[in-house]
DNA sequence: CGTTAATTTGAGACCATTCAATTTCGGTGG
DNA sequence: CCACCGAAATTGAATGGTCTCAAATTAACG
């Protein structure tokens, strides 16, 4: 069943890092929700925004970000499915940042409301959506190391890596390639770099043989080269979290 | 009985967010702690460490920070009396980063499990908890922005801005001046500037008249200048969160 | 009151930006 | 299936914000 349930890989997730009893699974997929298509740079939440609902990306990518008052854009965050996209809207009132669909993607929307009720009746589903959002914040944590003192080579081999392993873990590899919807100004906006300077960064990833981006799909040819470029070091996603 | 607990400064900003039940409270000033007092720059936990405690801070200014491979620090928060500096330890097992005492500061350490059952029996506490770590989460995210596309003035700006909102909310001014700790360095690693550069910042954010900042104390004398310099909005920092 | 930490200053170099302009790619309609 | 179009990627050259590397001055602390 939980195969084809649109929250079966979600309940699968969890699962893996710590066991969710048969009755924590059934109520996880009890959940009321909406199925909720969206095209690309199409606002999943806008920043400012009372919310009511939590969302979990079921297909496509998105990313999180925030506007500075001159026009700047800072992406803050990527996500893949499988992910709450603004989980901390559960139990924060007004939404601090945007959330926008990065291609054609589908979310399911679940109320607060259920939400919050299932955590509060379910300890191994809320330990699964704490951990969710603590790991979120370490993320946040290693961004603002990557933007802050981080050369532009070291920023995007980093934040390439960081998508490679979490792709990895829902087992998003087509062989050795990567599904890679971003654009090299999206790349920008997440590392604090212009869209002319990642391009000039890719280019030189490329020349040495480390990465081959294109047509929408990532290979990494060198991940050691990769990794050590970016200063890389996978411990922040707690991929083996309690 | 909760001022002279060490923990009723922390019920106190709890209560102030929400209701704490009587027996709330009683069980939170119940939790078993070891007082720790630490040095200037001492550390408090270490990056890689298996942690089995929380520490509160309870008098002084501690702050967290990763290290580069090639030794290059991002400091990447502050904290202040009241705040939990590595809440997140009480779900995932290990730190991905350190913290340090700034100055002279005493914390009170929790037991993690003590802390976990205190979170799992008491619903409002561990609302309050939660809440902690998703503002925490939202100060990175507005980090990110800060160090990512904030030039240098608005980056020193936008920080000095939210430590003065937060000294605010626990009551720490003294007249119009704060206590400021804070060397130079420091907010040199926690905007990504070289420490000769925040100098040169400063002195300009100076001759405007727009701060005074010496002898460890800092003082805003134009708040709409320098928060328009930050870009700063603070509704990120959700003080007046559910 | 000595000694170390912290702040301040100067000048030159460099990484990344800005501002266009051009080329290529991806999708669409005829 | 090819021509077309807007989006995305690429290129060039000049500018500029921040860094680097010392060295000097001032403040903090025992």
């Amino acid at each position: 069943m939980s195969d084809v349930h649109p929250l079966g890989p979600l309940a699968r997730r969890w699962s893996k890092r710590s066991a969710l009893s048969a009755d924590d699974r059934a109520a996880l997929l009890a959940l009321p929700y909406t199925r909720r298509t969206f095209g690309k740079d199409a606002y999943v939440v806008r920043e400012g925004e009372q919310t009511t609902e939590c969302s979990v990306l079921l297909q496509g990518m998105a990313f999180r970000q925030k506007l500075l008052r001159d026009g700047a854009r800072q992406i803050i965050s990527f996500h893949i499915p499988t992910e709450f996209v603004d989980l901390q809207n559960g139990l924060l009132g007004t939404a601090d940042h945007s959330v926008q669909s990065l291609n054609r993607s589908v979310f399911a929307a679940v109320p607060c409301s259920a939400l919050m009720d299932l955590a509060d009746s379910r300890p191994a589903i809320r330990a699964a959506m704490w951990i969710d959002t603590l790991i979120d914040s370490s993320i946040f944590r290693e961004w603002v190391v990557n933007v802050g003192r981080r050369d532009s080579r070291a920023r995007i081999a980093h934040l390439l890596c960081e998508l490679v392993v979490r792709l990895k873990s829902i087992g998003a590899e087509n062989g050795t390639m990567f599904d890679f919807p971003v654009t090299q100004e999206q790349l920008a906006d997440a590392t604090g770099l212009t869209s002319v300077h990642t391009n000039r960064t890719l280019q030189s990833l490329r020349r040495e043989g480390l990465i081959q981006l294109n047509a929408r799909s990532l290979t990494v040819l060198d991940w050691e080269g990769l990794s050590a470029i970016g200063d890389f070091d996978e411990l922040y996603l707690h991929h083996a979290a309690a």
